[in-house]
DNA sequence: CACTAAAGCGGAGGTGCCTCCGTTTATTTA
DNA sequence: TAAATAAACGGAGGCACCTCCGCTTTAGTG
């Protein structure tokens, strides 16, 4: 099931259908956006007619594009894990190997915030949409352990650590209490692993 | 947690409030009566306006009783497993001791019915209530071990059997497929059981 | 470019959810 | 029995969901 491109916006779903219509296509991307946008700050239960509204559509173009709350919420979520795995080859281009993943794991601990927030809503679609949750966790498991294996390559961080180890740090994350002080907790979090994983680096 | 009457109707819930003014109870068992036709028959997404609309009562007036659709939905479940464990009683005095455990079953089947109408709440309702499950089943099985026991004593049908082996025989009507015709095939399997039950007997 | 069919748009409208508060009623007290 | 008061009633109103279908726009075609 490719996806026949993938620019900044969320494309269309996987199955190959004919292309939309350029007007439609725009519309669909900024409801996308837009509900990102709405989901994150609002939680899933965001009002589908706010969101239509912003993006400047009727509440029909909504529904016609998303034809219930949980497509939306799958597309919005299939585009996060994207932006996060595209994230990964900028960073390691733009930075040294130690700094991107430094950076990228930063970047995964407000994708794990989002993936909180629609939390319900997951639930529901990964008991429906058996390929979701494969394919995400996946493709996410992988950016990282490319930015690891160049980190270590480089030999910013220590060559002994093993990609699955990390993951398994940064899950402490995920069972973490939904405490207000959350985001700051995991954010020393990741420093720490950071240090941990520099200490006896070759570099 | 003594409910402190307990007739044809629901009482109210189980923590010892103060009685309910007349009119008040009045108003509250014939919410539940009607919510609990109206679950059966529509599903549990049955429109709580109509149903105070025909139970003769402001909107209001529900949500002051039941503040969330779960809240009902729980009292009509406890309501449904009441009568199916109080039939048990009634049964047994009216009929001879395997006629009583025959009908008795096909009530269970009934009442099955019910549950899987109201499966999606119930699986709410279940990780948040946690009495729920265990009050429940609890008394369910107890009322059908009396059955079995008094039928077995009476000699009409044979002494061998567990009330438990029963009971997991009766799951396969769980687990069966939601097919139009699960009722009728799950009539057979009651009759097809009694019939192993009865021979063999010594009356 | 003009024309047309197909694709897409959008919002009115019917329904349901839930809250809030002025009005009614049961019960207690005198 | 009558007045007082606490409890309960109920429905209007505000918001959201979702469908339906007449109108608009796009993408081809000659």
């Amino acid at each position: 099931m490719p996806d026949q491109e993938m620019t900044t916006e969320a494309t269309r779903g996987a199955s190959a259908q004919k292309p939309l219509r350029a007007d439609a296509q725009r519309n669909r991307d900024k409801l996308v956006e837009v509900a990102a946008q709405m989901f994150a700050s609002d939680g899933v239960d965001a009002s589908l007619e706010e969101i239509a509204r912003r993006a400047g559509v009727g509440i029909g173009t909504l529904y016609r594009h998303f034809p219930t709350r949980e497509h939306l919420v799958e597309v919005v979520y299939r585009r996060e894990v994207e932006g996060l795995c595209h994230a990964a080859g900028d960073l390691a281009r733009e930075h040294p190997a130690d700094v991107a993943l430094e950076l990228w794991m930063q970047r995964f601990v407000d994708y794990i915030a989002t993936k909180r927030g629609l939390a319900t809503s997951l639930r529901v679609l990964l008991t429906t949409n058996s390929t979701l949750f494969s394919d995400t966790s996946g493709r996410v498991s992988a950016a990282m352990r490319s930015l690891i294996e160049a980190a270590a390559a480089s030999g910013k961080i220590r060559a002994d650590v093993d990609a699955s180890d990390v993951m398994h740090a940064l899950g402490g994350i995920y069972s973490a209490p939904n405490t207000p002080d959350w985001r700051e907790r995991s954010g020393r979090l990741v420093k720490l692993l950071m240090d941990g994983l520099r200490f006896g680096a070759r570099g």
